[in-house]
DNA sequence: CCAAAAGTGTTTGTAATACACCCATGG
DNA sequence: CCATGGGTGTATTACAAACACTTTTGG
């Protein structure tokens, strides 16, 4: 058996990222131009091959941090890629995860760093080096399908929200209206937003008041069957 | 780039496939003896190496032929698993499928032939060679989500079957009651099944009729936007 | 004619939808 | 006092849930 394993080291494995970062004016991806001559100009995920001291979770969360800083971000494996020809220096059979960040202004200048690095608007991948815009696409349609099935929406918006910040962040990544009255109700009903009693400042109109999301009430409700479905 | 994939190359990759069986008495998985020393008397899932010339759809085709003699056998890639230390052999990534077919004599009678493989009842797996609980676990959990969600139970049918049929599959691999009038309703109007205007035979009652899915119906319907859901 | 499972409708409760006005604040 | 978005309730409709009897066949 380990000389069978040996025979088959031809292959080496990677992990891809789609960060999605939000804020008010929508969905972006981060994403980095391409500097390999058959994909000139073209952008592709961010990744980096797996290391023989970790797992995949944990390769994701390194390339997070290196091209983000960050740590702790919500990720979630999504799918493997392994098309014999999908990289064309060698075989490479790619592990892909989504992982989600609230942009603020330290995020988006990212880019103004590094020329290479750009959040793009996810309406605007077109297309992508390797097989990467599969990798998106199915990135994507899980993270619409699971945005409906999971609380995990939070993770695109900061601590402090208010209830016309969660909708619009359904409205946008879901890309359908919803009405604001039943949003709120179906909210309230979830039960799961704690009122900070705390209210919006720098707006010129009433200001809303501000919530958090109950991560502990939520797995205390899940764990005794509660589905969390909006 | 070449080089540094070069260098990670001591890694091999892994395709287990968790073939779920299922006839009247309930849900199976296939699994067989493991001959490692360390795992001795457990069972462990199907699975081999990824081959050169091939994806992980592919290897997984290639594992399901090999075990049970047949092809276009519905199946699902789960996720991929990767701890340093999940095999004690060496380092091995390995990604998990899950798959379905309708247990008959000649598939129960595999491990006639073969008396290291088994189709062991779902419920009765408590433990498996390396992390195969883990890897088990998971495809179950998909597949019952996936059953709710998505037409996959017909899967573990017989092209034609009854309404009762199709019911107790639901019970049994979701371990719950049923309504049976409410059942039946339910499907009337999901509109995907023909009526063959065939009665089963060979039962000692009133004859059920019986019933085939329409899987080019449910494709047209599901680009209109469409979503099955029991 | 008996046993065994097939087949069939109605009522009730609950959740989703549609919809319009008053409120609080900053300027 | 005006402009801007924040916040609230009700009526209607559709869907899920609960529930019991008649029908058909084989033996």
């Amino acid at each position: 058996m380990i000389s069978e394993i040996h025979s088959e080291f031809k292959t080496a494995i990677s992990v891809d990222c789609v960060i999605f970062g939000y804020d008010k004016h929508g969905l972006r991806v981060l994403v980095l131009k391409s500097d390999m001559p058959l994909f000139k100009g073209k952008y592709s995920l961010l990744g980096d091959l797996l290391r023989q001291d970790e797992n995949t979770d944990q390769s994701a969360i390194r390339i997070l941090k290196k091209h983000t800083g960050l740590t702790g971000l919500f990720m979630e494996q999504v799918s493997t890629f392994s098309d014999v020809e999908r990289h064309p220096l060698g075989r490479v059979v790619t592990v892909a995860y989504y992982s989600l960040v609230q942009l603020n202004e330290e995020l988006m200048s990212l880019s103004t760093h590094n020329s290479n690095l750009k959040w793009k608007k996810v309406s605007e991948i077109k297309e992508l080096a390797f097989d990467h815009k599969l990798i998106f696409d199915k990135c994507l349609k899980q993270l619409r399908y699971g945005l409906r099935e999971k609380p995990i929406g939070f993770n695109l918006l900061p601590k402090k929200f208010t209830l016309k910040q969660l909708q619009n962040l359904y409205e946008k990544v879901l890309d359908m209206e919803l009405d604001k009255r039943n949003f709120r109700r179906k909210l309230k009903s979830i039960d799961l937003l704690v009122d900070l009693n705390e209210n919006q400042s720098d707006v010129n109109h009433r200001p809303a008041k501000l919530y958090s999301f109950d991560k502990e009430k939520y797995y205390i409700k899940k764990k005794k069957g509660f589905n969390f479905e909006l």
